[in-house]
DNA sequence: CGTGTTTGACCAGCGC
DNA sequence: GCGCTGGTCAAACACG
């Protein structure tokens, strides 16, 4: 995304007050020259004002930049750690499918992803890793294939809104309701209804820390294509299918317009957000408001 | 009547 | 072995 900097200089305001009439009076005269020079000293403010704020645009811009380099950064770090667990797994047959036990299993989820519904029904996600206390956990991980692929998936809903259904495009059918120790709210077992085959299952319950937030945990593969889109959100939710990925926890192989193409599509979620533009309007206007000579 | 949901019972893993 | 807990089953129920 190109943050360019507002130019002070191309902003032309009109500096003609009021009709324009050839008849001038001695009196008429100096009050057209004290409006003159009120507006001047109004247009001169307001040009250090926006001069300020293209410096302070500049800045954030340098630092989303920064930002988006230590991104990559991590990224590619990430990847180098990925290939490395998996040449060591290739090495060392030690490491192949051990059965786990079932409950063992829940702690040593591999991946997930957060996803936050904004109010334009942008769908925005972030592939991360839920226990990555340290490297070697992490590693460790990656190491063991021999379990369903799991993956969580966040997403934000009504907090009064008490079903648990979360929208992703595939079938499923609730096959039991539990409360959980950890979790007031209950949590609701899925299967895929889309073919018998298929034997993904999936956990929904809502966050015990924000209830607004529902944790889908998918669990398995699908042995069949995506039935349909994930719907947009409606108010109730809507999620990006797990499409569970081995080893690939990390988007490193994105091009950097694909990246540049999501902090913009994010940008420009926020500039069509009426909230957020009636509020960024609000606080310009509050700042030139108490940069401008009093009025009365 | 068929299909999906609800919910109490049951089973198995785990820690003590 | 026992109790706790999460996960699953299946009968009852609701709905179109």
């Amino acid at each position: 995304m190109d943050f360019k900097p507002l130019d002070a200089s191309s902003l032309c305001l009109d500096l003609s007050v009021g009709p324009r009439s050839s008849s001038s009076s001695p009196l008429r005269e100096s009050h057209k020259e004290e409006t003159k020079s009120l507006i001047k000293e109004e247009v001169g403010a307001l040009r250090a004002e926006l001069n300020r704020v293209s410096e302070e645009n500049e800045r954030l811009t340098e630092m989303l930049q920064t930002m988006y380099a230590n991104y990559r950064s991590l990224q590619s770090k990430m990847a180098e750690l990925m290939t490395e667990s998996s040449e060591k797994r290739s090495v060392s047959p030690s490491a192949s499918a051990s059965p786990v036990k079932k409950r063992k299993s829940e702690s040593l989820e591999t991946n997930s992803n957060i996803v936050a519904d904004n109010p334009n029904g942008m769908i925005n996600f972030v592939r991360y890793h839920t226990e990555t206390t340290s490297s070697c956990d992490s590693l460790k991980q990656f190491k063991d294939d021999s379990r369903p692929k799991i993956s969580k998936v966040y997403v934000r809903t009504d907090a009064t809104d008490s079903s648990l259904i979360v929208k992703d495009g595939y079938q499923w059918r609730k096959y039991g309701q539990k409360v959980t120790r950890d979790n007031p709210c209950p949590r609701a077992y899925f299967r895929c209804a889309f073919a018998p085959a298929c034997q993904v299952k999936k956990k929904v319950q809502r966050s015990a820390e924000d209830q607004s937030i529902l944790v889908a945990t998918y669990e398995g593969d699908h042995t069949h294509g995506q039935p349909s889109r994930p719907e947009k959100n409606n108010g109730t939710a809507a999620i990006v299918p797990p499409t569970p990925t081995k080893k690939k926890a990390c988007r490193s192989d994105e091009s950097p317009e694909i990246q540049w193409r999501l902090v913009e599509q994010m940008a420009s979620s926020l500039t069509k957000d009426p909230t957020f533009t009636a509020a960024l309007a609000s606080a310009i206007s509050d700042k030139m408001l108490d940069h401008s000579p009093s009025r009365s």
